[in-house]
RNA sequence: CGGGGCGUAGCACAGCCUGGUAGUGCGCACGGUUUGGGACCGUGAGGUCGCAAGUUCGAAUCUUGCCGCCCCGACCA
């Protein structure tokens, strides 16, 4: 049992916050909005940076570093764009301090005035758009695969940790194509990277589609997004790849030679996911006891944990454990022996279940007459006796086996809270306890905005492999070609 | 920016109303007993009570101003 970790069902948002802390994730740091990812969370964070990575350059990308800061001149230059984040921009206006005049500390050199003010970015279409200007000059130059990993500032008004903070980490794809279909095929193409990794990966399911008009991107035509469910009934926007049209070549002044010797503006696309994930990571697996990890995330896959009382049983477990530990690391599992003397088995067992590791083998003295081996996994809580020497394909097998597990239950849960509704009432109802709610809308912007303000819910998004079915709005009553998802969000 | 709350040891908090030796739990250090699901006993270290001014013989406590943080709304990956 976890020590007075708040229970999901009593104190969602607090258990939340307790687990980030407790499970030594993260915590916040004395910047106002911003985290301090610890090693253990940042660990996870690198296992995700690694497999996505991996992707992006199986899919033709390569990774690139362009500037935080922005001009003000360049961010302006797409105009919906520079409307959508310029009340969540941090700038920069000085270059340089000085002491104070009464010699306490210092203060910003009025002297050192910027010309232009720098932002920091929120992202980065803007810097890396009037950079494409000087590298795309003909077809044969695209398309053009680019990603970053960087950090960027959105100056949020209220932040949670790993969900909305102020500076956050993210991947950035920015892609230049020659034709209109290749871009809207590569929006897409990415969307299906996140989901595989969402779903392979973090063992989280996703419903993938497209954004109403409301929920674009500042400067997209079109917006797709993948969207997972929470324990506590809230969907979470888990990643966004959108197809940009030609906004920003237009604005940038992006042209290229096509292969008729024509000038023509380059089609874009962009696509993230940020440190958010931690966060549907978190809420979508784990319980009262703590963090639950699919095992290909997780930073350590097997703990194992002696129990003894001498020095002398000590050296008898570990020669058994050690030919264990080098096998289970050939096999390319993570491994760690606690063999610290500094805790107790019992504030251990408890101390990895909190952090979510996934298999725990323990070993004392009655294991060592008998030939045999605890093993735990985090998500049943079940324990069985297993012979040694059929301990390593034990937990080969059970590693796998989790990784199914975990993303089957979240399945299930998602399965069962995803309603189809068709009238105002049953809708007001279903929202307010939470869980996706299919329903028809009439697709205007009054509609959605109305229903937002009545119902707190928004359009999480229209589904890619909706069923074609004829209906009626939910609100208005006017006539509505497929059914969206709507829900109350992060 | 509106509404509410809080700043006291590393953390969580009590003390404030009714001014007089700054306290409790967890954590930390040391010693001992323990060790198959977050052990126990003993000893000990640790504080400009958010900052500044005022009232007073005396302020964590009363008054005023400032600063910071959290929660609830509007905004958002």
């Amino acid at each position: 049992m976890a020590k007075g970790l708040p229970k999901r069902s009593e104190n969602y948002s607090e258990w939340y916050n307790e687990i980030v802390k407790r499970a030594d994730l993260a915590e916040n740091s004395s910047v106002r909005g911003c985290m301090v990812i610890k090693p253990y969370g940042f660990a996870i964070w690198e296992k995700m940076q690694r497999a996505l990575d991996d992707m992006f350059k199986e899919t033709g990308h390569v990774n690139a570093y362009f500037p935080l800061f922005v001009p003000r001149s360049f961010l302006e230059k797409e105009e919906e764009h520079a409307e959508g984040f310029a009340k969540e921009c941090a700038v920069v206006t000085h270059y340089r301090l000085k002491g104070n005049p009464d010699g306490k500390g210092l203060m910003v050199d009025p002297d050192a005035k910027l010309e232009e003010e720098l932002i920091i970015r929120p992202t980065s279409e803007a810097i890396i758009w009037n950079t494409y200007k000087n590298w795309i000059q003909s077809w044969r130059d695209l398309p053009l695969l680019i990603n970053q990993w960087a950090n960027v500032v959105r100056w949020e008004m209220r932040t949670r940790l790993f969900l909305r903070t102020a500076e956050f980490l993210w991947q950035e794809g920015h892609t230049a194509h020659a034709t209109e279909d290749e871009a809207i095929e590569e929006a897409e193409k990415m969307l299906g990277v996140y989901a595989d990794f969402a779903e392979n990966w973090m063992a989280v399911p996703v419903v993938q589609g497209v954004k109403s008009p409301n929920e674009r991107f500042a400067g997209a035509l079109e917006t797709y997004c993948i969207e997972a469910l929470m324990q506590d009934g809230k969907a979470l926007q888990a990643g966004t790849s959108h197809f940009l049209g030609q906004n920003f070549a237009k604005s940038f002044d992006v042209k290229f030679v096509n292969k008729e010797n024509q000038l023509e503006y380059a089609w874009a696309t962009s696509w993230g996911v940020s440190t958010r994930l931690m966060g549907a990571l978190i809420m979508a697996h784990s319980d009262d006891n703590g963090l639950v990890l699919p095992p290909k995330l997780a930073p350590i896959q097997v703990v194992i944990i002696p129990i003894h009382k001498t020095e002398e049983d000590l050296a008898k477990l570990t020669e058994k454990i050690d030919p264990i530990i080098s096998e289970l690391k050939a096999a390319g599992i993570s491994v760690k022996y606690d063999d610290d003397d500094k805790q107790r088995s019992g504030w251990k067992f408890a101390e990895y279940e909190l952090k979510g590791v996934p298999v725990r083998l323990a070993m004392g003295m009655r294991d060592l007459e008998n030939g045999t081996v605890e093993i735990a996994r985090r998500d049943t809580l079940s324990k069985e006796s297993v012979a040694l020497d059929a301990v390593v394909n034990t937990v080969k097998g059970l590693l796998e086996e989790m990784q199914t597990a975990i993303f089957e239950k979240a399945l299930a849960f998602r399965e069962e809270n995803t309603f189809v509704v068709d009238n105002w009432e049953d809708f007001k109802t279903q929202i307010e306890k939470g869980g996706f709610v299919m329903a028809h809308w009439d697709g205007t912007a009054e509609t959605e905005e109305k229903i937002k303000e009545e119902t707190k819910a928004t359009i999480r998004c229209i589904p890619l492999v909706g069923i074609e079915e004829a209906g009626k709005c939910i609100y208005t009553g006017a006539e509505s070609a497929r059914r969206v998802v709507f829900a109350k969000a992060y």
